[in-house]
DNA sequence: TTGGATAGTCAACAAGGCTGACTTAAAATC
DNA sequence: GATTTTAAGTCAGCCTTGTTGACTATCCAA
């Protein structure tokens, strides 16, 4: 495997472990990680017939009841149709409600009904049983270690949402 | 799942940070820094044509040269048929060879062309420098941390794979 | 009051997953 | 030597989830 001791990544301050070897392995660390963290919560939605963008939706609806549309659309990034396309789906079974906004009547604001809620607690608590046992195995130090590197993978845009997120409620 | 308390500090201090909100903000952060992880790929790929699937192809195929197209179906955790679709793009735009086996001429070894090794490059120089910059922000503790935490959030089998190609090596 | 901006919907298409059935070639086994 | 298994590839057809572009409804400001 040619992984040569780091041809091209000697700038003068680099630091002793960011080799592109350590590097790599942060990589795919990433990668075979994210796998993990989505296959609990793949397999209750394919069971009933949802996707991943199925559970982003409800997940960041019950984060925010109420919100928008507009509002969902630039936490998930995606386009609107294909947003609509799940949103309609899940107000088709009776997950999810949207309401007239009464101020401007051109929003729509979207919350959970009670089998949403109880959809949206299934998969919220398939990946927290696993968050939570990785968090234990790695232990509280680890932990911010984990959300710094995180957070400082963010562009700025996701960081402003994340943030967002992060600082409002409860 | 493993939810047995581990053996560090005190159980009660072990559990408090564990709230379901600490774990909201993990799962979220997975969320928005995996978009941050994948976005100057994402870019690049775009630019030329192909998708995620053809830079998962060409970092394994990079990382093992030789390898089967078997073993890749394992690795990257899809079917035959998505993967050759893929694999076909990349082998007749001439960024992956793919040569019959000498012991086993069942076999198909795959390896990049310079062109492929090229785009893998472009490809990896950009994650890394994001890895790098992230790294650099969060610092050597921070760094341990996030490998330790996603480690323990694979799957038996993913943790498998990681760990033959963490250890595999140079 | 009209013209532009904004929120949302709908139609049609593409990428990349999937399953299942089948072929070909080679290796392994009986 | 005949049979079975394995590796790879292919065809057909499906689904989800991303895209763009055109359209409707509503609001707001000139």
């Amino acid at each position: 495997m040619q992984d040569r001791p780091t041809p091209h990544s000697g700038s003068g301050e680099s630091l002793l472990f960011l080799t592109d070897e350590q590097l790599r392995k942060g990589i795919e660390a990433m990668f075979f990680a994210y796998r993990g963290f989505t296959a609990d919560p793949d397999r209750i939605l394919d069971a009933r017939g949802y996707g991943r963008a199925h559970h982003r939706a409800l997940h960041f609806i019950h984060r925010a009841p109420g919100t928008t549309v507009n509002n969902l659309l630039a936490i998930l990034g995606v386009t609107k149709q294909s947003l609509n396309r799940v949103l309609r789906s899940l107000i088709d079974d009776g997950l999810v409600v949207s309401k007239v906004g009464s101020k401007d009547r051109r929003e729509r604001h979207l919350s959970l009904t009670p089998k949403g809620l109880e959809l949206e607690r299934a998969l919220s608590d398939a990946q927290r049983a696993r968050m939570r046992a990785a968090y234990r195995a790695a232990g509280p130090a680890a932990v911010a270690g984990f959300r710094q590197v995180l957070e400082a993978m963010m562009d700025e845009e996701q960081m402003s949402q994340y943030r967002a997120l992060r600082d409002a409620q409860t």
